[in-house]
DNA sequence: CCCTGATTCGC
DNA sequence: GCGAATCAGG
């Protein structure tokens, strides 16, 4: 079965998918769902009369000089451990977590660019992500990065320190 | 700025 | 048929 047919069906987005499928851009999913007339989902534009191509009479799209980007587009994939990441968060003592409502973010929203620091009981309906901005490819903000990369031991002499 | 899907068009 | 580039909207 097509699984990008499945995801979209799920309401992923497009670069979700292509992030979950790997290897493949988002323009390709939107490209592939388009083709196969999946694309009427929860339309954001509903009139069809949206001229392209302001540039004229010329090939709007396929013309440019594609030369300087070879491959190094959006198609770097996802591949987020998620299901590892609840267990690396047992290791860690309870941080104070706060994060923005505005900034949160769902399994739905991860990006490459978000902070997938898990928040909160996975599977409560307090869980969620961290959501913040991180380097894409990189899967923590500055602030979880740190945590998530300091060795487990450090964390627990300072724990220790604190008992005596 | 980041993200979203839509469209066009060369391959 | 595929997907990159581009567009347009949130």
């Amino acid at each position: 079965m097509d699984l990008l047919k499945k995801l979209w069906g799920e309401g992923l987005s497009a670069s979700q998918i292509a992030a979950e499928l790997g290897g493949i851009t988002r323009n390709a999913v939107i490209g592939k769902v388009h083709r196969l007339g999946l694309s009427g989902r929860a339309k954001t534009q509903a009139p069809a009369s949206k001229p392209r191509r302001k540039n004229g009479g010329g090939q709007g799209a396929g013309s440019r000089p594609v030369q300087s980007q070879p491959q190094s587009r959006g198609a770097t994939a996802l591949k987020l451990d998620v299901e590892a990441i609840p267990q690396a968060k047992q290791e860690v003592e309870p941080v104070a977590e706060l994060v923005p409502m505005a900034e949160r973010a769902t399994i739905l929203t991860l990006t490459e660019r978000t902070c997938k620091w898990p928040i909160g009981d996975p599977g409560s309906e307090d869980f969620y992500f961290c959501g913040r901005h991180s380097e894409p490819g990189v899967p923590y903000c500055p602030y979880h990065c740190r945590i998530a990369y300091q060795p487990v031991n450090d964390r627990r002499r300072d724990r220790k320190s604190a008992r005596g």
